[in-house]
This record gives C-alpha cells, sequence and structure tokens, in this order.
DNA sequence: GTGGAATACATCATATCACGAAGTATTGCG
DNA sequence: CGCAATACTTCGTGATATGATGTATTCCAC
C-alpha cells in the first residue's frame, strides 16, 4: 500500500490492537501484518509516540527470561479511536470526490 | 482532519482535481476546499511532485494579463487515480480491523 | 485614485515521521 | 554448536505538509 495512505492508519491501528486487552511489541506486529504491515523500528517509534500522548500506558514484566513491555489502552486512546471513526466519514467524503468520474462505469 | 489521514488522500485529490479536463493552481485549491483544505504552499509543491512523476503536463498561458499554469492529467495519472481505488480496498479492510469492536453495538 | 481584497504562483525553513540498518540479549530447536 | 524466533532499542535518512513571506496584477468600494 502507498506509504501516504499507510500513514493515517498506523497510530489507530496500535491502538486497535490493544482495545480488547493490553499486549506487547512483537505480538502486535503478527497481529496487525494480515492489514497492515510496519516494521519493528515503525512500531517501537509508535508506542513511544502514543504513551507520550497518554493513549496508552506501559508496564515492564518478565516472561520467560525474557523482559517484555505491556501496553494497555487509556480512555484517551479509546477517544482516539472514537474520533477516527468520525474522521473516516470525511475520508469517504473525500474518496468519492476522487472516483466520480468513474463511479458511472 | 488528522493530518496523517490526509496525506494519503492529497496527491490523487489533486489529480481527481484535473480528470475532467485542465484546471490551475488556484483553482483546484478552491474547488477541493469543501472536501479537502489544503495551503497553496502545499498544492504547489504537489504539483510539482506530480509532474515530475509524469502524472501531469503543464502548460503556462495568459489569462487578463496575468500567468496561469495549466494542468492537465496524463495517462500515468489516470493509472494512479485507478491504482487508488485499489488500495481503497485494502485501506477499508484495515478499517474493519480497527473498528471492529465497536462494531457490535 | 487609493487601499484592500482577490487572483496566481514561488521559495524557504521547519517539524514530523516511516523505515532500513544495525545492535543487544535470551530461548528453543535440530 | 548454530540458527531461527522472540523482544526491544537507537540512529540516520529521505519524504513531505505547512507557515511565513514575497512578487505581481486586477477589480471593486469609498
Amino acid at each position: 500500500m502507498d506509504i501516504q495512505l499507510k500513514r493515517g492508519l498506523l497510530d489507530v491501528c496500535v491502538l486497535a490492537a490493544i482495545q480488547d486487552g493490553e499486549s506487547y511489541g512483537y505480538r502486535i506486529i503478527k497481529e496487525m501484518k494480515p492489514y497492515l504491515e510496519m516494521s519493528e523500528s515503525t512500531l517501537y517509534t509508535i508506542l513511544k509516540r502514543l504513551e507520550t500522548a497518554g493513549m496508552l500506558t506501559v508496564r515492564t514484566a518478565e516472561h520467560d527470561g525474557r523482559l517484555r513491555k505491556y501496553y494497555r489502552i487509556t480512555e484517551r486512546g479509546r477517544a482516539r479511536l472514537a474520533e477516527f471513526r468520525e474522521e473516516w466519514k470525511e475520508m469517504m467524503t473525500v474518496y468519492r470526490f476522487v472516483i466520480r468520474e468513474e463511479n458511472g462505469k
């Protein structure tokens, strides 16, 4: 998919991946892969950004001798998802503008 | 609208604005405004980029003593629009992944 | 007839951001 | 032992949207 198009989905996609309960980086990537591929460096950048924005919280825990960071969505994060749904309506309006001519085919 | 979300639409939106016949910068902005707002500097940057990519051609003509640049879509530009429609299908898949939980409400 | 809005385009600096590359460290399997 | 998988981090780079600013003309209101 076009990178630019992808950009708008990355953040909300990560939030969506933890909306049912906490998860961790490596698992999030695997879970999202069928829908949207992203590199590890991208994901961890996004997770940091979302944390800074108060959209998720982090806790570190040991699992099989390895450290894992578990991410949990916050109210603000859920609000972002709700906002996204509104923005999507605008997206659809623009989409119809873009494809209008080929519509009659 | 969220800037990141907007990014994926800007280029195709400009192409869509000239798909029915040539137009010029100032008019494109006005025409797109109800759907997607962009600053002038953004538009002219995009027009230059699309020209470099061979998705549109430019001709300069005088109109009421002022110079205008008229932009015309190319075959490659139309191909980009067609490609966008395919990408949109992927976008819809991701969209459904994002809103899946709230769907049942 | 002067000032300001509208028309029309250009350039520059800046901030954001996705990503590849590379690294660290452990577990588990053949 | 070696290699894949797990798990996270850091750095540099390139792309890009935008505000600020500038140039130049036309048209309308006062």
